[in-house]
DNA sequence: GAGCGCATGTAAAGGGTTACATGATTCT
DNA sequence: AGAATCATGTAACCCTTTACATGCGCTC
């Protein structure tokens, strides 16, 4: 589970409430790591029984602010140093693709374009974030500099992607003449 | 959920088992929309009784194979069709470049080459198997042409992020002066 | 004082993983 | 005969989403 180390590290840059860090998933979090306000708050509930964060301040509107502990300073370092990175994806885009050969010729087409403007514009918002870092308009603290980093990750993913759903429309490889019957072909095609 | 619609996309190209099924999750499949068996199964047994799939036949060692039905048929092309793509992504090993900023420097650059090889190498091997699909040796059918599109992405986004782990290593934005102190800054860093 | 955004929560349902369990067939 | 692999399933638990619910504080 990653979304109570997440919350950790979050709360290691600062205290917070429930309804920030619910603000920053949905922003740039959110589009690597999904997570709504309900698991968030539940979680933090489960997170201060374990010592790993405590309660800094009340604000208006009842606001509860948490304050990362020592425990959960050292939890969070722990799962970055030592717990196995989870290397695969959860990629509804790709996962598609394997099943593009039962879709129309016009309607593939048409999702390729538009998977193609969709990487490109946020690759282009996200690059464009990333030079307001650059320009040191957040200043250059470590937190600053790693999410730089996620970044950079974030704008070369969908730079990638949005390379790829061009090649895919230029291809040939789908526009051959047998494309878009009505009827699959029989048999699994494996291979000889 | 992806998985449903997965299933019977891959039922689509034949009639196969749930065991068949799973091996094919666990291969290409699997690191795009992981999926483990006792799930797959519970879904087909939920996609009989909706009438979306068939029991084609039994083998040996109770083997049940099943067959997608034309109401399976026309809903994977509704999904394929009509139903937006869920572009959020669920990646680890980009939501934990957020926490960069809290591992110790040398750690963090064997993460980081780590992480580099390792997208090279999975890079490397589907670009392997996607020559072997551009030589023809899987046919050249629909579902061969739709793959090998899917593999192409695959390649990209290794490829992408083996780039962005080097990047990564070389820039300086994580290696200046304050960098692996043990205490992390005060205060949120907003900017002004 | 009406309406909006802040802020927190609960409940229920759905999706997904891990552990456990079993039996059949093939291979050596 | 024993080991490996095929093949299916159940149970328990955990993670995640959606819907429902409530109240406070600020602004117009």
């Amino acid at each position: 589970m990653s979304l109570r180390h997440g919350l950790l590290g979050l709360l290691a840059e600062g205290p917070a409430s429930g309804y920030d860090l619910a603000r920053r998933f949905s922003q740039a979090l959110g589009s690597v790591w999904p997570a709504q306000h309900p698991q968030i708050y539940s979680e933090l509930v489960r997170l201060e029984a374990a010592g790993l964060i405590e309660v800094e301040s009340t604000g208006p509107r009842r606001r509860k602010a948490y304050r990362i502990t020592d425990a959960g300073l050292t939890e969070v370092r722990r799962w970055l140093a030592e717990v196995d990175v989870d290397h695969t994806f959860r990629m509804e885009v790709l996962f598609r693709a394997y099943f593009y050969w039962l879709m129309e010729p016009e309607d593939l087409k048409a999702h390729l374009a538009a998977e193609q403007r969709f990487f490109a514009e946020t690759a282009a918002a996200l690059r464009g974030y990333a030079d307001t870092k650059d320009r040191g308009e957040w200043g250059t603290s470590k937190q600053t500099r790693a999410m730089r980093i996620a970044l950079e990750a974030g704008v070369r993913i969908n730079e990638a992607l949005a390379g790829w759903a061009q090649w895919a429309q230029e291809t040939d490889v789908m526009t051959a003449e047998d494309f878009g019957t009505a009827k699959p072909d029989d048999g699994g095609g494996e291979p000889a």
